[in-house]
DNA sequence: TGACAATGTCACTTGCCGGTGACTAAGACG
DNA sequence: CGTCTTAGTCACCGGCAAGTGACATTGTCA
């Protein structure tokens, strides 16, 4: 490599060592997203910055410590603005029902836009180790959000709309995460942009036929 | 161990090659059933199975195909009957919507009763590979079945029914794994079984709505 | 009885993993 | 100059995985 060091790089700290970092953190969202997951381990993610595996240790006090850290540099959540589609104005004009439509919609496709977060998602999905909690350190509480935004300034209806939260949230993770690794499901050919716009469709008449038909 | 042999044991091949064959198929079931599909491997298989690991290659050629024969040798998808809850004479009788929701309910029940396929689910739902593959070989194709048996003799409604199945689908298998590691998804704990009834009635509330309402 | 094949055991190689201790290189400072 | 700290390298350990070759055991049959 035959680095050309800085010549004066400020006197308390830093040489390369940010950098060093920087380039670790990088690494780990290369190796999740070429080798998925259960690739992340301190050889791979070394390996893939160019850098010696003790650094992780080093620097982050190990592989969770640097998960964390990635996983705090990115954005792998929607905020707010995202699910009430960029125009706060526009969407509280909107009734509960179509509230929930947009922003259902607009979570779908937010995590559909950011593979790290599909790999996120299945990885936090099916194992619960220091890993993936390292995940969640700043992960948005999207249901939370979500619920204050949607019910902001209208009258609730008199569904289980927690039970309703959770069968859309499932299906929208379920499929996304599916898209990964299998090109369709149960008949519908998820590789196909079509088949998306179907089910955003179905999404919506599901929400519209639950809340506004009691 | 001082197995009695049986004194005659057919001319052609068996001794105890068979029963050693169903030890390890049985092996896999409970290292699955115990430890999760990570940990389905030749050295943990035949370690549960108390018997040496060179039989795997040998008798099923492999780890795959000894999973093939785990998969197909197991009661791990329900059937058209379990769909139609037992009395095929009486769910023919309901409508078409009801019918949908009855499906839906056995289909939730089926798998929530069968900690082994919610692994298979799991796993086959986040890795492709030899391994899973091979567990689909006598995988009843459950979609299949379940529109045939739930359209027979009634006109269908002017839905899309593909896109409706799978959202469904997806929401019931994300939840039912998720139950495996999670105790709780967006709010609500999967660990307490009025969450289940909850989801149940919900589901209900959604097909009724979707199908009944256009 | 002896030859043979099939069942099952054991020891071994290879390769990757997480983790650690000892080392070198290089700038900072007196 | 020598010393100290810090960045970064290297070699190694123990453990577990997949896979294989050689061996022992045992029942069958000529």
């Amino acid at each position: 490599m035959a680095v050309a060091r800085s010549p004066k790089n400020a006197p308390g700290l830093p040489k390369d060592r940010e950098a060093t970092k920087r380039r670790l953190i990088a690494a780990v969202g290369r190796v999740l997203a070429r080798q998925g997951f259960r690739a992340v381990g301190v050889n791979a993610v070394a390996r893939e910055a160019g850098v010696d595996k003790v650094l992780i240790y080093r620097y982050f006090d190990g592989l969770p410590g640097l998960v964390a850290a990635f996983s705090r540099e990115g954005d792998f959540w929607p905020d707010v603005d995202e699910l009430a589609g960029g125009d706060r104005q526009a969407f509280l004009a909107l009734s509960f029902t179509e509230r929930m439509v947009a922003a259902a919609r607009n979570y779908l496709r937010a995590i559909r836009t950011r593979p790290l977060t599909q790999e996120i998602l299945s990885w936090r999905f099916l194992e619960h180790n220091e890993l993936t909690e390292a995940l969640d350190t700043t992960r948005a509480e999207v249901g939370q959000d979500f619920l204050e935004l949607v019910s902001a300034g209208v009258a609730l209806p008199p569904v289980d709309l927690t039970a309703f939260n959770a069968l859309i949230g499932a299906a929208i993770h379920h499929l996304v995460v599916r898209e990964l690794h299998e090109p369709n499901f149960v008949g519908l050919p998820l590789d196909n942009p079509a088949s998306w716009d179907r089910l955003e469709a179905m999404i919506g008449c599901i929400i519209r036929g639950v809340l506004d038909q009691g």
